[in-house]
DNA sequence: GTTATACTTCGATAAGTGGCGAAGTGACGC
DNA sequence: GCGTCACTTCGCCACTTATCGAAGTATAAC
């Protein structure tokens, strides 16, 4: 219950959809997912960490980046208990891999989405962009949107 | 995104998760709900407006009574508009019935959880239950709960 | 070491949500 | 008609959450 509701909760926010759907199109740093949504850092590192904690999406840390992609099949257990990696489902609990269907149904259902095809165009563009460009957007925290 | 959103929303709540799993063994009235959840009735009666709302719940008056049961296939299309009874799938939006798939994978997820199956043996006394008897519940606002 | 960078955590605030009781609505019984 | 009953809507309160900017934490570069 607990795991089907920090799903339920972590999919239940328009913002947190669009990046989780982004990374659908391969993993992205955060600076990334900041132009592309166009919050403040704080705000975006806040959603990666609810999309995280659900279970939905996995961080990679590599030098100074940080990057997000899908939650995949072969991954540590729910997020609950980070001390506590080797758990075994425990029995009342879905031993199948809800995160990556509740992924896939929110692929299917909005794969189509006006706002997540209009996303993906600006990714396109948005992955040719250098570290410098992305940065510097939000520093002189920008306002260009959309 | 708008009626996909609103279906996670509706899945984001506890309660409404049990009373949507509840309609799973029948349809079932509002005071029967209410004795169900052990929840005031405005708060029952708003949170299966949510669930209806969301495309997943029905309502059915009958009398004095109004049963919910399932949002089942042939339906009146999404319940954003209410006016519109006859509107054709708008591109864009998802044709196949996406509030079918998430009851679907709320009760494959949430079959075996311990709340659920407790609440389960609950209704089964509580569809034995006359009329007069729940209703008297709620009208002196019990406090027994479980 | 110091500085700059990429991100997270903290603190505050405005908006949203779940909860209740009271008042309102529509159907039945008198 | 009038009252009762089953439910909904309204108004309010407590709690949560999305958002921001500021301060903190690592890491890379010097």
């Amino acid at each position: 219950m607990r795991e089907f509701l920090n799903i339920t909760k972590a999919l239940s926010d328009e913002n947190r959809i669009r990046a989780l759907l982004a990374l659908a199109s391969g993993e992205l740093c955060v600076c990334q997912l900041i132009e592309l949504l166009g919050l403040a850092p704080s705000t975006v590192s806040k959603h990666m960490a609810i999309l995280h904690q659900a279970g939905l999406a996995e961080p990679r840390k590599d030098g100074r980046w940080i990057y997000y992609r899908l939650a995949e099949e072969p991954l540590a257990a729910p997020r609950e208990d980070p001390g506590n990696s080797t758990a075994k489902p425990r029995s009342g609990e879905s031993a199948i891999r809800l995160p990556q269907s509740a992924i896939q149904m929110t692929l299917n259902c909005l794969a189509k989405d006006q706002r997540i095809r209009q996303d993906a165009k600006r990714l396109k563009a948005i992955r040719k962009m250098s570290r410098d460009e992305l940065c510097a957007h939000y520093h002189n925290h920008e306002g260009r949107n959309t």
